[in-house]
RNA sequence: GGCCGAUUGGUCAAGCGGUCAAGACGCCGCCCUCUCACGGCGGAAACAACGGUUCGAUUCCGUUAUCGGCUACCA
């Protein structure tokens, strides 16, 4: 049984979007829990569609996602290079090309453009009608010897069918008449896609192709070429595609999509992974949460979906918060300070306490800034706010509530949660309140907000009494002024 | 237009001839509670349509519909 081997093979054109990202991540599993070897090649044989910096876009987000090469650009196994450019320099593609010429299964084609125009249909589909294919054999040799342009198209028969087997699609035959003549190599001397494509996985030992179901119905072509030089056809693995909200393929607009931005939309590299490798497969046991490690040793590829996934952030923001209450809290600290400092500049409190408050009641680390912001300062609000009916106060008595309160609070010398917690609930009860009636108007008085993380006890704790004090003293004086 | 593929709750997704059709996210309610969050419990919510095959179809086969892909000297 010979070892496995995947590959990821990008074009650099600059994004590296979930669904580029989940295709990496799929061949990356199969590789490695079979044990067996995965390389990253460049596919950068579109001289046009070049991205500066692209090729460096790719390395960083499989470094972040943990998907390690055994071979590639970086990493030479002894069957590169692994970028499609540099082999193409090599002579690589025309010397399987040529071979192809003389066996008979491809030919030299010089029609211009305007003639290939010449073909299409009313609705602007073409399909080339062999017209080199019949040119006299010195007729090809003049041409090529006086530096005419030209491309190598395979040739394919018009009669019969062809058939090829996808480990998720099943089997798929169509009618070698719906086939083209597909362009081999280019008249720039590049080969196109599909044809290095072909030659590459043979020559680099690739067991198992995985790629994105946009290939699905170009993939009988393959096999015609496998079939021409005699190699034997790989397992092929066509995922599913990934699409927006919309169903429509996920794109740049789509503002999400780049791995990248999910990073700075604060978003866990883990997390991400973990998602993206739920979107067209599942795990028997049912259980999402799942390491790099855990997908590897569940990953079945047998098991991948046919049908297109929607790419839901909701679920994504579920998935990071569960992976950032599970960080140790030190971790966490160090990863979330950047965006508490931000939060709350200065020495408004203890970063450490905002990190232990965060940690259990955010999605994404730019939710600190909603969430803890008012440490910083009160934002404005509206007075309704300190009506409630489960607590059964209104701003009136709120009002009279945090007056009488002040003067008890400035006497107060503890200002740690429990004992503030037991002295409001004595002087509440001393005055006949509920507690709802004394914590609701304070809490409110010192965040300026409906919902805060932890208990009015607490965020007086944090705040410290001289900075309470005044919040309270504010808050009265709106109160006053509001109320009239 | 032609060819290929897909179609289970809003979303992800089990199921592979007989199930009261799992589970997760989201949503709603309850519990916990000095407001939240976390946690716990419960609820609403789906087999695209129509024909077959079969004792019996979500599951098999057709047709239609919808969506997607390919139909490039792009990948």
């Amino acid at each position: 049984m010979t070892m496995v081997k995947t590959r990821f093979a990008p074009s650099p054109t600059g994004r590296m979007h979930v669904g580029n990202l989940r295709t990496a991540l799929y061949s990356y599993l199969i590789a490695r829990h079979e044990g067996g070897c995965f390389m990253l090649r460049i596919e950068d044989t579109d001289q046009e569609r070049q991205v500066e910096g692209a090729v460096d876009i790719i390395n960083r987000t499989l470094a972040y996602a943990g998907i390690v090469c055994d071979e590639g650009p970086d990493k030479d196994g002894g069957v590169g290079p692994y970028v499609q450019s540099e082999r193409c320099k090599a002579g690589i593609y025309m010397k399987y090309a040529k071979q192809l010429v003389e066996q008979g299964d491809a030919y030299y084609c010089f029609c211009t453009k305007e003639r290939l125009e010449s073909l299409k249909t009313a609705d602007g589909y073409s399909f080339y009608d062999k017209h080199c294919l019949s040119l006299p054999k010195e007729e090809i040799e003049a041409k090529l010897a006086a530096g005419e342009p030209y491309v190598i198209r395979l040739n394919v028969p018009r009669e019969g069918t062809t058939t090829f087997h996808d480990e998720i699609y099943g089997e798929i035959t169509v009618e070698n008449a719906e086939l083209d003549d597909m362009i081999l190599i280019k008249s720039d001397g590049f080969p196109t896609y599909n044809f290095a494509n072909v030659v590459d996985d043979h020559l680099m030992g690739i067991t198992h192709v995985v790629r994105g179901n946009e290939y699905l119905s170009s993939s009988p072509k393959y096999n015609r070429i496998y079939d021409a030089f005699g190699w034997e056809v790989p397992v092929y693995v066509h995922c599913p595609l990934i699409t927006d909200e919309k169903h429509a393929k996920l794109s740049k607009r789509s503002g999400h999509s780049s791995f990248e931005d999910l990073m700075e939309l604060g978003f866990l590299p883990e997390a991400i992974v973990n998602y993206t490798a739920l979107l067209g497969w599942n795990p028997v046991d049912n259980e999402e949460i799942m390491s790099l490690d855990e997908l590897i040793r569940k990953f079945d590829y047998t098991k991948i979906n046919k049908s297109p996934a929607v790419f839901d952030i909701g679920k994504l923001r579920w998935m990071n918060g569960e992976y950032i209450r599970k960080m140790d809290p030190d971790a966490f600290f160090e990863a979330a300070l950047p965006y508490l400092k931000e939060a709350v500049p200065g020495d408004k409190a203890d970063y450490r306490v905002l990190a232990e408050l965060a940690q259990s009641r955010i999605e994404t680390f730019m939710d600190i800034s909603e969430l803890l912001g008012f440490f910083a300062e009160v934002p404005d609000y509206d007075i309704s706010m300190y009506a409630h009916k489960k607590m059964k106060t209104t701003p009136e008595l709120s009002l009279e509530v945090l007056r009488e309160t002040l003067p008890f609070l400035e006497e107060l010398a503890d200002f740690s949660n429990d004992s503030l917690f037991e002295a409001l609930k004595g002087f509440a009860a001393e005055k006949g309140w509920k507690n709802g009636q004394i914590m609701w108007p304070i809490r409110t008085a010192v965040s300026g907000k409906e919902t805060t993380p932890g208990g009015a006890t607490q965020l007086l704790e944090i705040l410290g009494k001289e900075e309470s004090l005044a919040r309270i003293r504010a808050a009265i004086a709106k109160l006053e002024n509001e109320l009239g």
